[in-house]
DNA sequence: CAACTCCATCAAATTTACTGATAACCTAAA
DNA sequence: TTTAGGTTATCAGTAAATTTGATGGAGTTG
């Protein structure tokens, strides 16, 4: 026979309450099953808990120090079952969520810290792929969400669209390029060119879609620094459209005249899969993505 | 019923050995203990933990999380358990030692850091407590040894002798004081005296029976670095005999020719309670503090 | 296909936990 | 001092839990 919880249970009680009677009364139990309780636990860990010597049953030195721990499992004990309701009321253990590097990652990182500032229960993982990357992990780990550009339709997987975004290609009206028609690649690198930091990005081995390749980059933080730094005339790079409508109206970001096109839309997906119902945590990564895509896009 | 240590051990070992038959070979049980103790949990915590829709009983996602946080419950049972079997050993839950702060603390603290050294299982406390203070927390705290100079006997206290230090008031050859004849109170209080410092004491408040509170006072960490201040010419003060007997044959220290007197000696006492058995705690302790103030008067 | 291994289920046996009553003891108030 | 009220231990009987051993359906292996 081996140390149980019950008997932890009931020695904090004793306690608390101060005596065994007490504790019986609380607990709903017979006061013989209070001392059958104590009695076993001094038997099963072979150490004298109470002395009983006096009127009143006194805890003893170890006593307390096993109390002490023993109020540690509990806590544990408690913790179990509280995460064992949470699953009972619809949240995931765990929630996996791909995302193409090739998004915006602003928004995408503040619906995470919304999510995490709930302390939701559910443990949220997001993984950052490139290209063909995206769905071969979506699949591999058998993720729970994919946010995509796009993807190879599959049964049972449904696919949210996100408010459309057309990135532009702009320099400043005093940049070189911006005079410049006809611009083709080998134009673009001899500029430098601004993008923005993604901090998944390990290793330096892996490019955009929408990025050169030239030996001058610039990485910015965002997309505010990133349009500074166009403004100031620092280089050239791709921006959402609504993020420079006034500057291009103005004239002061001039579209590039590039060959390979100056303009690139795209409608995000948000993926995932039908034969399972979301759990609360899908839902809430769900509902927030659209939320803060939608602010993103204005 | 609530959730139980068993079940999750169960859980544990199922894991562990991959299916319920070898699990209940393990557990020396029946087949059909092991499927009602995860049938039980499964119950109680409202979660399917494993899916038998295949051959093989697969655990769940949620199975798994529940498995990760029941692991660190069977982790502070087993502390509990163990931390039961010391008791049952021998040692002390804890153990409190109140020391005279007139006393060298360098081998108390080299004691105290070999005992932490071997980990062992009693939470050990030490108190230092100035003059009658030192008698008077021993018996308040109840506490289970105390290190003191000179101490009011009482029944049931034992006390073992540590080897007699003499303190010797000095100074360097150079000192303005080594020539001096008759010297007192004032002409002591003009110079800058050294003493140790002890971490122990918070504020400022309070003077042992050894310093003459002088304005001009210099704090050192031990007396190595107190005699190298002493050789300097530093200031004067109070040292061990053993460890300045070169220097006074030598003549590089001079002893003070003071009129309170220049000498000082005691025998430090180890005082504990005979009515219990000092447990493994206390032996070590009592064999460290001797060995330490062995070595410390060479 | 035969021999294995997997797990669920059930009744019976066994072990554990609890109840209610009683006794021995202590405390505090009358 | 007596009395009333509170403490815990213990015991026999009972209720509840756990375990066993047997059985069966289903998947796997060679």
């Amino acid at each position: 026979m081996r140390l149980d919880i019950e008997a932890l249970r009931v020695l904090d009680v004793v306690i608390q309450e101060g005596s065994f009677a007490k504790a019986a009364n609380r607990l709903h139990k017979a006061q013989s099953a209070i001392s059958y309780q104590i009695k076993k636990l001094e038997d099963q860990l072979d150490v004298t808990i109470f002395d009983r010597s006096s009127y009143r049953a006194e805890l003893t030195p170890k006593g307390k120090a096993l109390w002490i721990e023993g109020k540690r499992l509990l806590e544990q004990a408690a913790r179990i079952e509280k995460l064992a309701d949470h699953y009972s009321e619809g949240w995931e253990p765990n929630f996996d969520l791909v995302i193409d590097a090739s998004l915006p990652m602003e928004p995408v990182m503040k619906a995470m810290k919304v999510l995490v500032d709930r302390e939701i229960p559910t443990k949220i993982q997001v993984k950052v792929e490139a290209m063909r990357g995206v769905q071969k992990r979506f699949e591999q780990d058998q993720a729970h969400m994919m946010l995509v550009k796009d993807y190879q339709p599959v049964p049972h997987l449904k696919a949210v669209p996100l408010p459309q975004i057309t990135f532009v290609l702009v320099a400043a009206r005093e940049h070189a390029l911006a005079s410049l028609g006809n611009i083709n690649l080998n134009h673009l690198l001899e500029h430098v060119e601004l993008t923005i930091h993604d901090s998944s990005e390990t290793s330096t081995d892996r490019l955009d879609e929408h990025q050169f390749g030239g030996d001058r980059v610039f990485y910015m933080h965002g997309f505010m620094s990133k349009k500074a730094g166009l403004m100031m005339g620092l280089g050239f790079g791709w921006m959402p459209d609504f993020l420079i409508a006034g500057e291009l109206a103005a004239g002061t970001l001039v579209e590039l005249d590039y060959e390979g096109g100056s303009r690139s839309s795209f409608m995000p997906l948000l993926v995932y899969p039908t034969d399972q119902p979301l759990g609360k945590a899908g839902e809430l990564i769900l509902n927030q993505l659209l939320t803060e895509f939608s602010a993103f896009a204005e």
